[in-house]
DNA sequence: GCGACAG
DNA sequence: ATCTTGTCGC
């Protein structure tokens, strides 16, 4: 079972690792969050990523985009990012706005290896990123029941994200910093970004647009020369 | 050694 | 991730 990809894919995290910055920008102030997701076909290996930019002070869209790939690296936990990655870019770059942080629906620092998909992606481009997953990777501690409260995720003794409560009795969501962010911003962020909702309006929303994408009631734009 | 394991 | 019926609540 020696697979010379996932190999390969295991080192590029190793080596990678190092590059992610926990600190936001001098005077970090975002006003654009881009929403990534990606959604999958059930007939086939085709795959949409979508992007979804959302104003941060009124939370409504104001810019998408949706990039339609073919799966070629298998979901092996641990190893998300070479699977949607790959398609996640090219969306991104058919923004036509440039957001200020990026939130990808998945691990960042809370991670085997210390590199998930979000921390990935924010290194890629160098953009700020938080990793928000629906569901931890390992164990973790239940925080209190109301909107706000959290508890520490904890791996090797170091803390590497946070199990967040986005709303009243819901179950919590994991926020983990992916890049050139610290993880107390990274927990704001979530919540302005989650008034009602228990995941980001950014999630939702570009989850939204990469299911109509895939069943066709919204293009899929090309642009190439 | 065995089980658990983002989407 | 994706497939599904009904059910509960605003």
């Amino acid at each position: 079972m020696n697979d010379p990809a996932v190999e390969q894919a295991v080192r590029l995290q190793l080596g990678m690792a190092h590059l992610v910055e926990q600190t936001a920008p001098a005077g970090f102030a975002p006003k654009v969050a881009v929403g990534l997701d990606v959604a999958y076909a059930q007939d086939s290996d085709r795959l949409i990523a979508a992007a979804v930019c959302v104003d941060m002070t009124t939370l409504t869209i104001v810019d998408s985009a949706v990039h339609e790939a073919v799966a070629d690296f298998p979901y092996v936990p641990g190893l998300f990012a070479f699977r949607e990655l790959p398609a996640l870019l090219p969306a991104l770059a058919k923004l036509t706005t440039s957001p200020d942080v990026l939130v990808c629906d998945g691990q960042g620092l809370a991670h085997p290896r210390g590199f998930g998909l979000a921390c990935h992606i924010g290194v890629e481009t160098g953009l700020p990123s938080i990793g928000v997953g629906k569901q931890a990777l390992g164990q973790f501690e239940a925080p209190g029941p109301t909107r706000g409260d959290w508890k520490p995720l904890v791996d090797n003794g170091e803390t590497v994200g946070r199990a967040l409560r986005t709303q009243d009795d819901v179950k919590p969501v994991f926020v983990s910093v992916g890049h050139r962010i610290d993880l107390d911003t990274a927990c704001d962020l979530v919540l302005k970004l989650s008034p009602r909702y228990r995941l980001p309006e950014t999630t939702r929303a570009a989850d939204h647009l990469g299911r109509e994408a895939l069943a066709g009631r919204v293009g899929v734009q090309d642009v190439r020369d």
